[in-house]
DNA sequence: TTATGTGCAAAACATTTGCAGGAGT
DNA sequence: ACTCCTGCAAATGTTTTGCACATAA
């Protein structure tokens, strides 16, 4: 299933279907846990234990230009990476740094305000809320740096 | 008038009133541009010619702990910073990279929603639209990188 | 006079790139 | 065959840190 989405993906494109491609986004469509490059790194290199992080890089780049993968500005050191590419709003901790999603309907004519505000042409935007999940505000302290 | 602001908000924090940290702030508060910590540096390095960019981060830090300036977490490879506090959103265009406000109102209930759809507790939120500022619109290929 | 801040140099990160050999079509 | 991809190592860019001296309170 993978398979085919990649396949499919790639067609026409010039670009091929590898084992690392597969892997990457295999790991990426069963989890919803947003990594990070090395996250994602880490846990390929069971299923290929020659890969590079500077491969899984490139080819986060590659998945995202074929639109399977998009990259999270979470505000974090480090970029989060979602096999969901519709658009939709994420929340982080500020005690122990996890990234979830929030369903909450995007509110409307988000975009065209900002167009009549600013005078840009709006592409799309990123809603990124902060907190604490439930585990990190109940350790009475909240106070860990990531 | 940055003098001010800054010893009142030093007042009582242990913190000290230097040169270094009058003069970034008083940039900051003649721009609206959304400096990143290297274009204040460069701006800073006029007046005082042995700062060193260390300090800059430094006193970012420190001048957000007094809440006298933001950072913003705009999609760039560096932070941009703000001295105005307020909690408002902006535009980053995808041709150029500058950042500019924009001027619309919040939506309502936005966080109370978050906590909803999440069971986080929010704390406040990050809204960052995309797209293409007038001046690169007109140049018919928008592809530079920053 | 004592804590806090600074310059300098080096380290720590995340991410990107050059290159020679390997895999996909 | 021919292009695209990979591993390895080294480079890049941003931000942080250790330390000895300087400055603010």
């Amino acid at each position: 299933m993978t398979q085919q989405r990649l396949s499919e993906a790639t067609k026409g494109t010039g670009r091929s279907v590898t084992r690392q491609r597969e892997a990457i986004l295999e790991f990426l469509q069963g989890t919803t846990s947003h990594p990070t490059a090395m996250q994602i790194f880490d846990q390929v290199r069971d299923e290929l234990p020659h890969i590079t992080l500077a491969t899984v890089y490139r080819n986060l780049t590659v998945l995202q230009e074929l639109g399977l993968v998009q990259e999270l500005e979470a505000g974090t050191a480090s970029a989060h990476f979602d096999a969901v590419v519709r658009e939709h709003c994420h929340v982080r901790c500020l005690g122990c740094g996890r990234v979830d999603d929030v369903e909450i309907p995007d509110p409307e004519n988000l975009d065209e305000s900002a167009h009549v505000a600013s005078g840009y042409t709006i592409t799309g935007h990123h809603l990124v809320f902060e907190g604490y999940c439930q585990t990190c505000r109940e350790a009475t302290q909240p106070d860990q740096t990531n």
